[in-house]
DNA sequence: AGCACGCCGACT
DNA sequence: GTCGGCGTGCTC
C-alpha cells in the first residue's frame, strides 16, 4: 500500500476506457485538477491526455503504471457545461471519452502547445452601430418571446421563409442579450457562413464578434476559443464544431438554418451540433433559437409535443409575394440535353427583362456517365461501386466518390467500336447547351469545379451581383445561403431524385431544397417564378409540396413517418463496416447482430445488407441497422455490446463504426 | 487506431 | 547474411 495518488486520464484514442497514472515526479498534488492536460507516454508514444480525476487506487497493478510526463496546465481547459456536454456526448454517440474531449480542443491545445496566443490589433470599429430595422408584429412577437425567456432554458423554433426577416429577429433578441452583458453563440451550416453573414452581425453591434469557419489558421483558432472564454468576445459564429467553444458568460444560442444536415458531423465522432447546443443549453439555462423556413421534422414534432415553442414569421416582409410554382412534364415535353423548350422561352421571357435566372442542377460534370450504343457498356469506376463522371473542361473521366481519374477512351474499351457517348446531363453540358441558346448572356458556373481555386467562389459571387442579365447554373451549393436580389426565375432542370429514393429523408431534403431554392427568387420587390422539370408532376408530395407550401408538406411527411415508425417516431443506429472482402464486412456485422439482445421485442435489427455506395475505394462497405421505439432502450443495447466489440473487430479485418441518429442510411 | 514484435522471402 | 512484408497483440 502507498499514499501516492494515482491520476485517472482520457486519451485521445479509440479505446472505450480510461488510463490509470502516477503523478509526474515532483509535482504538487495540489496542481493535479481535473480538466487540466496531461503529456504521458503510452506505449511507445507520448500523448496528450486529459485529467479526469484523482484516485486513491487502480485496479492495474501497480508494477504497470508508468508516471506522468508533466502537467501542462494550472486550470482546466474545459467549462463545466462543455466538460459536461462532452461526457453526456461521449455516452450519447458511444464514442471514446478522450477523443470526444480532444475533438473539443483546439488543434494547437490538443498538441500540447501552451494554452496563449499572439495578441493582435483589435479590429478598428469604423463608425456606429447599425441602427435595427423595423420590426412587424409578428418579428415583435418573436423577439419579446425570447426575450422574456432570457436565462430560463428553452428552445424556440423560429419558423420564417426565405426573406421574412428571420436574422432581423436574431439581431434583435442578440441585442438584448448583450444589453445585459452576456455572451452569445451562433451556429451556422458550413456554406453559408460568408463574409457577408459576418459583416452583418459586425455592423450590428459594437460588441467584439468572432468567426470560425474553416479557412482560419490554428493560431487564429486559438485567439477566438481564449476570446471566447475569457469572455472578451461577445459574440461567436461558427460551424458546427463551434458548439464546443467554451465561454465565461453564455446568455443565448442561436443555430441558423437548423434543418441542415451539415450539423452532423459525417466521419469519425458523429454528433450533431443542433442537438448538442439544445443540451448546452439546459445546461447553462438559457434560451436557444432554432431558425429554418424548412424546419426538421424532428423538430416540427418538437413542437407538436409540446417541447419547442413555434414562432412563426409571416410569409415575407414588404410588397414581395411568394414565388409562383410552375411544373413541366418533361414526359410530353422532351428536353434538349435536359432543357425543355418551355423551360428555354420561360428564361428568355426573364432574361429579356433584364433579370437573373438561376438553374439548379445537383450533378457537376458534363454527363454522369459514358455509355456504348454497341454493347452497352458503361464507364464504371475500378475502386467504387459508381460511374466515372465525364468531365469535359479538362478531359477527362473521374468518380465523384475516390477522385480517381482516367483519359477519355476514344474507342470502347471492351467491343473497340467507335460508339461511345456521354449520357446525361452535368452542370458543364448545360452550360454548353446555354451558350449556344443564348449567346449575349453570360452564364455563371457555381460547383466544386469551378469553385475549387481559393477565393474563386468569391470572384464568381462578385460577377453575379456585377451583371444585369445572367444564368447562374449550379449545384446546390449556390441554393444556400447567398442573396441574389435579381434573380426572378429559378429553374429545376431535375426534381425526381428525391421522389423516388432508399433514403427516407429523400422526400424532405428535396422538400427543403426547393423551399429554399424559391426563396432565392423575387426578393427585392420582383416576383419570382419557379419552374420545375419532373416525370412526375402528379407526384402527391410535389402536389403538396406546390399548392399547400412545406408545413403541409412535412405534416404529410410526419404522417407517413408515424405510419411507418421511421424517426423520429423510432430511433437509429448504424454500424458501418468496410473491408476488403465483402465477406469479412458481412461476417463481423452478423456477429454484432447476434450479440444484439435478440429477445427483446423492442429492438429490431436489418441487416447486414450492402451499403447504398457498397463498395468505395475499393473497401465493400456493409451497414446493420438498429432500430428501438424508445430511446433509452437504443441506448442500452448499444452500451451493452460496445465493450465486447473492441476485441471482436480485430478478428476480422474489417473497419467500423457507429453513426447514431445517422441523416442517411 | 498506432506501433512494436515476430517470423519468412529477395537484395547489396 | 540483412531489409522488409504485414499477421498478432497490447496500450495504465
Amino acid at each position: 500500500m502507498t499514499n501516492t495518488p494515482i491520476i485517472r486520464i482520457a486519451l485521445p484514442t479509440p479505446l472505450r476506457r480510461l488510463f490509470d497514472y502516477l503523478p509526474p515526479q515532483g509535482i504538487d498534488y495540489n496542481s493535479l485538477i481535473p480538466g487540466v492536460r496531461v503529456k504521458v507516454p503510452f506505449q511507445s508514444r507520448t500523448l496528450v491526455g486529459i485529467l479526469i480525476s484523482v484516485e486513491i487506487e487502480s485496479s492495474v497493478p501497480y508494477e504497470k503504471l508508468k508516471p506522468a510526463l508533466e502537467v501542462l496546465d494550472t486550470q482546466s481547459q474545459f467549462t463545466a457545461d462543455v466538460y459536461k456536454l462532452c461526457c453526456w456526448a461521449a455516452d450519447y454517440y458511444h464514442y471514446a471519452l478522450g477523443e470526444v474531449l480532444a475533438s473539443a480542443l483546439p488543434v494547437l491545445l490538443r498538441k500540447g502547445k501552451p494554452p496563449a496566443a499572439r495578441k493582435v490589433r483589435a479590429a478598428a470599429r469604423a463608425g456606429e452601430a447599425d441602427q435595427p430595422l423595423p420590426l412587424n408584429a409578428e418579428q415583435r412577437l418573436a423577439v419579446s418571446a425570447v426575450a422574456s425567456a432570457l436565462n430560463t432554458f428553452k428552445v424556440f423554433l423560429l419558423d420564417g421563409v426565405t426573406g421574412s426577416g428571420k436574422t432581423e429577429v436574431y439581431l434583435q433578441v442578440m441585442a438584448e442579450n448583450v444589453r445585459q452583458g452576456r455572451q452569445i453563440l451562433v451556429l451556422v451550416p458550413e456554406i453559408s457562413l460568408t463574409p457577408q453573414t459576418i459583416e452583418r452581425f459586425r455592423a450590428r453591434f459594437s460588441v467584439p464578434v468572432a468567426a470560425l469557419h474553416s479557412s482560419l489558421s490554428e493560431q487564429e483558432r486559438l485567439r477566438v476559443w481564449l476570446a471566447a472564454k475569457s469572455g472578451e468576445a461577445a459574440i461567436v459564429i461558427g460551424t458546427r464544431s463551434a458548439v464546443f467553444t467554451p465561454f465565461s458568460n453564455l446568455g443565448l444560442i442561436i443555430v441558423d438554418e437548423e434543418h441542415d444536415p451539415s450539423f452532423k458531423q459525417q466521419d469519425r465522432f458523429r454528433y450533431h451540433a443542433r442537438d448538442l447546443a439544445i443540451m448546452r443549453a439546459s445546461y447553462n439555462q438559457i434560451p436557444i433559437v432554432l431558425g429554418s423556413a424548412t424546419p426538421s421534422l424532428e423538430s416540427l414534432l418538437n413542437v407538436r409535443r409540446d417541447r419547442y415553442e413555434l414562432l412563426t414569421l409571416p410569409q415575407r416582409a414588404g410588397a414581395a409575394r411568394l414565388p409562383q410554382y410552375r411544373l413541366l412534364d418533361l414526359r410530353s415535353a422532351p428536353a434538349e440535353e435536359g432543357l425543355s423548350p418551355e423551360m428555354l422561352n420561360c428564361m428568355r421571357h426573364h432574361l429579356d427583362q433584364g433579370n437573373q435566372v438561376m438553374l439548379f442542377l445537383n450533378r457537376r460534370g458534363f454527363a454522369p456517365v459514358l455509355y456504348c450504343t454497341q454493347c452497352a457498356w458503361i464507364s464504371g469506376c475500378k475502386r467504387c461501386d459508381a460511374r466515372m463522371v465525364y468531365h469535359q473542361s479538362p478531359p477527362r473521366l473521374q468518380c465523384h466518390h475516390c477522385d480517381s481519374r482516367s483519359h477519355i477512351p476514344r474507342q470502347c474499351p471492351q467491343c473497340k467500336e467507335d460508339a461511345l457517348q456521354p449520357v446525361g446531363q452535368g452542370t458543364q453540358r448545360v452550360e454548353q447547351t446555354l451558350e449556344k441558346h443564348f449567346p449575349e448572356v453570360p452564364v455563371i458556373r457555381v460547383d466544386r469545379d469551378s469553385t475549387q481555386r481559393k477565393g474563386a467562389m468569391e470572384s464568381l459571387l462578385g460577377e453575379i451581383h456585377s451583371r444585369e442579365k445572367a444564368i447562374l447554373l449550379g449545384t446546390q451549393m449556390l441554393a444556400k445561403g447567398h442573396h441574389f436580389p435579381r434573380v426572378t426565375l429559378v429553374g429545376i432542370i431535375d426534381a425526381d431524385n428525391g421522389l423516388f429514393s432508399a433514403d427516407f429523408r429523400a422526400a424532405e431534403q428535396m422538400g427543403q431544397l426547393l423551399v429554399q431554392v424559391a426563396g432565392r427568387a423575387g426578393r427585392a420587390e420582383k416576383t419570382g417564378t419557379v419552374v420545375i422539370q419532373t416525370r412526375h408532376p402528379d407526384h402527391p408530395l410535389l402536389q403538396t409540396l406546390l399548392r399547400e407550401g412545406y408545413q403541409t408538406f412535412a405534416r404529410k411527411l410526419l404522417d407517413e413517418r408515424e405510419a411507418a415508425v421511421l424517426p423520429p417516431f423510432s430511433y437509429f443506429a448504424v454500424f458501418r463496416a468496410e473491408a476488403y472482402k465483402e465477406q469479412d464486412a458481412a461476417d463481423f456485422l452478423a456477429c454484432i447482430k447476434d450479440m444484439l439482445p435478440a429477445s427483446m421485442e423492442t429492438v429490431t435489427v436489418l441487416g447486414p445488407v450492402p451499403a447504398l455506395l457498397s463498395k468505395r475505394k475499393g473497401l465493400h462497405c456493409q451497414h446493420l441497422l438498429v432500430k428501438t421505439l424508445k430511446r433509452s432502450v437504443l441506448q442500452s443495447a448499444l452500451s451493452g455490446i460496445l465493450c465486447k466489440l473492441e476485441s471482436a473487430a480485430a478478428n476480422y479485418s474489417v473497419k467500423w463504426m457507429l453513426d447514431v441518429d445517422p441523416v442517411e442510411v
